[in-house]
DNA sequence: TCCATTATTTACCGACCGTTCCAGAACTAG
DNA sequence: CTAGTTCTGGAACGGTCGGTAAATAATGGA
């Protein structure tokens, strides 16, 4: 029916994406963004509308995807107590290597929350669901008896994101592999009391 | 022997410091500066340098001034451990209430620290006389018996500095108190293990 | 084949960016 | 008072910002 697209949305998406996540939002010019997607300014403009929705769309696809890679790893997990301790090993070693990309969603935390109600609702939802599946994680771990009766999965679920959230942000300033790990360890330790 | 200032430097500082921990740096503009620091641009550039040195300057005087509360707060405590308790639950409080600017120290760290040297560098010694001034006074705690005699105080230190990161970075998505609160609980309970 | 539709290209827009310059005002030392 | 110095106010700089308009190219359906 029409002239159909030269380039791939999702890649171009996933492109954006990875300068956002580099750079920062206000740091990223439109130029940036059209030199790392490799496409033209109003292709851009066209299928993606402006600089603001187009973070929006890729802060979703960046949302998205930590979400399904962390069901994926945490549902029907055999020992769900294992599955969640490795998930805070994988930020750990992950960020110890090189964590000076950090998380795109803390990084639109600090820079755009306070003043973009919007990214601040996604932000709010998307830590939601995450805590809900480590709570409900946890709460097979303790059925299991894998951690202590008397544990509150919630409150570990808060905790557990945080000390991530923690990790991410100190990644960022080339903190010592000892100071992460001593992240690492409390949120370990945490678990088994 | 010349034309005296018509400001007060300090002054003028203290206000591009709360400007740029509004909105951050590369979303701050000289004429946003110029407007809150009640100043000429001329002034400005005269006094402080460009863009870049005036904000290094004033993440400068944020760590001083932070440095020195967290130093009246615990040096000479009676009781170190109480001190320490105050110190977290401060923070706890002062982000429930009202946590969208933060720390200036962790915006710095997520928007600048990847690719800014010198801030990275700022803040990575600023770190480590925080983290350091609380493992001295964990250290004084545990020799008066406030916490078990196995505790690392510089592990714990870093882990009490990472709940603080958490709950500024939480405080920006205005998260419910609940969350913060369990930040706080489980940094306040690490310290009795 | 030709039309309707959509993508791409190119050029351009006004606004604002960080920064500099300069004329003149305000001060002090002599 | 004068000379010398520094500060102020404001205009102006070139460059880049986010965003758009118009012309051209490519497609599928009739």
């Amino acid at each position: 029916m029409a002239r159909p697209k030269e380039f791939d949305v999702d890649e171009a998406l996933q492109s954006a994406l990875e300068v956002f996540w580099r750079k920062g939002y206000a740091a990223t010019s439109m130029q940036d963004l059209v030199a790392g997607m490799g496409i033209q300014k109003a292709s851009l403009y066209a299928t993606f509308g402006d600089k603001h929705q187009l973070y929006l769309t890729a802060l979703r696809r960046y949302q998205q995807q930590t979400f399904e890679e962390l069901t994926a790893h945490l549902a029907g997990a055999t020992s769900p107590l294992r599955a969640i301790t490795e998930f805070v090993d994988e930020v750990f070693e992950h960020t110890a290597k090189d964590g000076r990309r950090g998380c795109l969603c803390v990084n639109a935390n600090i820079e755009l929350a306070p003043h973009d109600g919007d990214v601040a609702e996604m932000l709010r939802q998307h830590h939601e669901r995450m805590e809900s599946l480590l709570a409900a994680t946890l709460e097979r771990a303790r059925s299991l008896g894998e951690i202590p009766r008397k544990a509150d999965p919630r409150a570990l679920a808060t905790f557990l994101l945080g000390i991530v959230v923690a990790i991410n942000v100190l990644g960022k300033q080339r903190a010592s592999r000892q100071q992460l790990q001593a992240l690492r360890d409390q949120a370990i330790a945490a678990l088994s009391r």
